[in-house]
DNA sequence: CACCGATATTTCGGCAAACGAACCTTGCTC
DNA sequence: GAGCAAGGTTCGTTTGCCGAAATATCGGTG
């Protein structure tokens, strides 16, 4: 417990992070290839399955997740394909799209559950109340380190519905 | 104010969680494009500064990365075209080889300072004593969760000297 | 209605990262 | 020295991403 900080608290931290970040990229290609689907389009659908309408407009998923909508497009392209989402034009605005999540994009999503959440959340809930509350009180701060710059902003709902398949 | 759990702790986490990797994406690749570098480039780069001998050998980065021989053969080859690094073969076993950075890897690593931790560091360093330190164990945590399934046990010691310039 | 500027999306060409499989080298063992 | 294992490399391909240019649409203005 109250062992001289062999290792400065900064890098500990750090160190933490990086492992964090590395055991992520890796749980999020395994998931990918479990559910024949790659990270990026699985990202995609779970932010339309996070949606009350169950889509989204390309314009918003590429600030959701960070990329251009040049890479949207091809993304859905590929998801349309699949038959995993549907294109749909706005019937106000013709210009605007709604990507639809179909019933086999959310079947689809439904077997391809989230190793990462799956291990995290198996492990947090083991936790106590305190602990809980603690961790996520810490990964909000560090999150809002760095997110400070900028980059984000935008709310990001993602998760919240699909780690509750409600029936 | 009851206010009902608006966002389960679980998922907060989650979001929370989620957030860190989106920004640290961006800022490795931002880091990457400021240092003329790639972000997978830099990484190897910096595992091999993290070394006593400053060298490594293609299965131990492959390892430590997370990637295959295949890829690592890759970078090695564009690092030694741009003279940061170097290939050695052992003089022991020749079917071995050593990755060696040379000055110029150590200069323009220097010159590249990592975003995520500038952020991190400056941030983390503002805050109390006791944050600090729930900080670190909460990371420590979720690192242990995420890397309870294997992945890595490898000790990671890259970021240690890095992140103290103290030349 | 015709034209203009803004907005939403797609198309195109290109680069980096990564993989698996096939293939050399080298070392070790029998 | 034949054969096998280990360490790397080569080759072909996939994925993810981007910027720039093209396309379509909307909302005015005259």
């Amino acid at each position: 417990m109250s062992q001289p900080p062999a290792i400065p608290r900064t890098d500990a931290a750090l160190i933490a992070l990086r492992r964090i970040l590395r055991a992520t990229e890796h749980y999020e290609r395994d998931l990918a290839q479990a559910a024949k689907l790659t990270p990026a389009k699985l990202r995609v659908l779970q932010i339309l399955a996070g949606t009350e309408t169950r889509s989204a407009m390309p314009t918003q998923l590429s600030t959701q997740m960070g990329v251009s909508q040049a890479t949207v497009t091809a993304l859905v392209d590929q998801l349309d394909k699949l038959g995993l989402t549907q294109r749909q034009r706005s019937s106000t605005d013709r210009r605007q799209l709604h990507v639809i999540l179909t019933d086999a994009g959310l079947e689809a999503l439904r077997n391809a559950p989230d190793a990462l959440q799956q291990h995290f959340v198996t492990g947090f809930q083991a936790l106590q109340d305190w602990e809980q509350a603690m961790l996520v009180a810490s990964l909000e701060r560090v999150a809002a380190m760095l997110n400070a710059q900028g980059i984000d902003a935008s709310p990001l709902l993602t998760l919240g519905d699909i780690s509750r398949p409600r029936g």
